[in-house]
DNA sequence: CCATGTTAGTCAATACATTGACTGTATGCC
DNA sequence: GGCATACAGTCAATGTATTGACTAACATGG
């Protein structure tokens, strides 16, 4: 029995916290974080190379946290950036070789992770938490 | 509608970002930020002095973290740690009366905030998200 | 009494995340 | 054409968060 109420913003914020903390542990091997897999996982599924700015916009973060993790990201030698002949203010970014092969290694266990995450808690519930999670960014998103 | 979807851990962290930095203007002109409204608001409900071990397990932060944000909060003055008389090795935390009275001002504003939160969204919906979240956390807590 | 193990707190290194300020490129309107 | 505006990317400063390594103090069982 939790001897604190927790509200929901607090409660959010801590789940957060924890699920990056546990998921850590998941990719230790292979030498990247979970953000960093969110962005290699990003890549992956965009099918082409994608421009820093849309890359932020996608997962929601600032453009100049995105400077610094695709560099991060470069220096691993699992992303690289390319000119843009069209545009030259842009530069895309895209998986290497290497990139590419090690996200295949790992959506499997990223998923069965998530999958096996609240065993305890009935499917409906999850269900319905992932729901009203996106509406809740939704909201969030427009003010 | 959303071009990707978004998984339910990836949902959460995003939402956690999204609400720290919703959150952030509500408490700037005190010149917090929503991390540190959460140490002060805990230091408020203990009704007495917290150690910096337990503040960071109720808060479920590394005590390392919590170093450095107390000592934070003690440069502006809104907390102060004194020696514990019965164990050498604790400190006791509390707040400071600028840090109580901070809290007073500022506890309506956050609850406002947090009860506009989804006015999209069913209360029912969120009374459930709540429950479902702590849920998580407890479940993850262990492993 | 003392050895062992646990707990409280700190320091250092690294990663993530924000804002503000700035450069350079593109776009659109007159 | 040229100016205003918006957008892409970077740098710097600050705060949050982690782990690892360490010291000091407490607690327990010989």
């Amino acid at each position: 029995m939790p001897d604190h109420e927790r509200d929901l913003v607090s409660g959010v914020i801590q789940l957060a916290n924890l699920l990056t903390r546990r998921l850590a542990p998941i990719f230790e091997r292979a030498k990247v974080t979970p953000q960093q897999w969110s962005i290699l996982a990003a890549l992956e599924d965009s099918e082409s190379s994608m421009t820093l700015a849309g890359l932020a916009r996608k997962l929601m973060v600032s453009k100049q946290n995105m400077t610094g993790m695709i560099a991060r990201l470069e220096q691993l030698g699992l992303a690289e950036r390319n000119e843009d002949p069209k545009d030259l203010r842009s530069s895309r970014v895209q998986l290497t070789r290497r990139g590419r092969a090690l996200v295949e290694k790992l959506r499997p266990l990223y998923e069965d992770w998530c999958g096996k995450l609240g065993h305890d808690v009935p499917e409906r519930e999850i269900a319905a938490l992932t729901r009203t999670v996106d509406r809740l960014i939704s909201e969030l998103e427009q003010g």
